[in-house]
DNA sequence: TCCTGTGAACCGCTTCACAGCT
DNA sequence: AGCTGTGAAGCGGTTCACAGGA
């Protein structure tokens, strides 16, 4: 109930908990053991009793942890129990895929903006979004109420739609441009970037380390 | 020059070295001090200089790093000196964002081929490459001596495509189907859920804990 | 009996601190 | 004087191991 603090390792194994209690939860089972929930997700049992113990969530003895429970407390913990609105700077292929992503929506995040700078571009639909020009990020960032923004410009762009999302209220930021983003320290950023992820496979590849089995990406 | 044992998170960082080296390389600067690189890249000075001598990358005292050495280091070490080849499952938008990202050609990946089961997909173009059917997916990762897989396809189909390219000669695998993807120990696979990357955020949104500010996705 | 709750040991990575070149 | 090379301390997270309740 009193969640002591959860180590950031925790909080990015949190979402990937969550979806698998929301598929469980889909099928009618009604408890899950960490040692389940380990198999299908890939982390181990002790780590997860000690997330769900730092969460608060306390299980069964002999039995396992509630399904309903795990599920209502996961989300809460995250903040996703109720909706996210998101806008998306960048309305290139990779920004076109993001607005139409169906796993935004199915996880509680409202895409409520897509801008680019490209004339061409604007006033076009993309899926039910219509692209706007950049001068309309920072009224409908204030407009919708927005809190998350994504990053999907060139990297030479980048830093400057950080800052304008951060001046317009926006709160964490998900960078896809291969550059660093700054931003001021009540702000989250992550940083996604798609070649380098090939890179540290390549790496793993080469050099037969025994491979990696994760989940997630986070820092 | 005889690299000792690397760590994970070290091997994590190197891309993003790389990415910023090379960068300073096209500004013909020769030599690169672990403060400047600290800046540009928001890792520690001190980590910065470890991972460099873990890898066996000595500096000049006094001054820095070579530039030019670093880049031919850093390259060769994760095995980004030679052009890799690549095949894509799954050709929605996220497969089609993917098969056009400037950002792989432009460091070193070569896509040699994207495939998918929908007979309406199949044969259309997508940038230079035309999408083929899922059957063809063996003969073509032998051929081409593909050694790196990305899979974007629901997720009900993505253990499936990660075993078919495993046992055609895959070594590493991007997952970004929101689920868990098993593979043999020789084998490297790195998930990205871009779904959970917006739940983390939302979790440091929401708790006003200082929040991140870092690279890439690791496990 | 089974599976959770949890101190304690352990391990890996980062940071400190400073000696050593140039 | 300046910046690297590197042992050693420090920290955070995972795993061990087992006690404790359903």
């Amino acid at each position: 109930m009193t969640p002591r603090r959860l180590s950031r390792a925790s909080i990015e194994r949190l979402p990937v908990y969550l979806r698998v209690v929301f598929q469980i939860a889909g099928n009618r089972q009604r408890t899950i053991s960490s040692e389940e929930l380990a198999r299908l997700t890939g982390v181990s049992q002790d780590t997860i009793r000690r997330d769900f113990f730092n969460l608060g969530l306390l299980g069964i003895r002999g039995v396992g942890y509630e399904v309903d429970h795990l599920l209502r407390e996961i989300s809460k913990a995250l903040g996703v129990a109720e909706e996210q609105r998101v806008v998306i700077a960048g309305a290139g292929n990779l920004g076109q895929a993001l607005a139409n992503y169906a796993g935004f929506s199915s996880r509680g995040f409202r895409i409520v903006g897509l801008f680019d700078t490209d004339p061409k571009k604007i006033g076009t639909s993309v899926g039910t979004l219509v692209v706007h020009g950049l001068d309309l990020l920072e009224p409908l960032v204030r407009e919708e109420k927005a809190t998350l923004g994504v990053i999907s410009t060139p990297p030479d762009a980048a830093q400057e739609v950080a800052t304008r999302m951060v001046s317009a209220g926006v709160i964490s930021l998900l960078n896809f441009a291969p550059t660093l983003v700054e931003a001021p320290p009540h702000v989250s950023v992550r940083n996604v970037d798609l070649a380098i992820e090939l890179q540290i496979l390549s790496f793993y590849g080469r050099n037969e380390v025994e491979g990696l089995e994760q989940v997630a990406l986070g820092p």
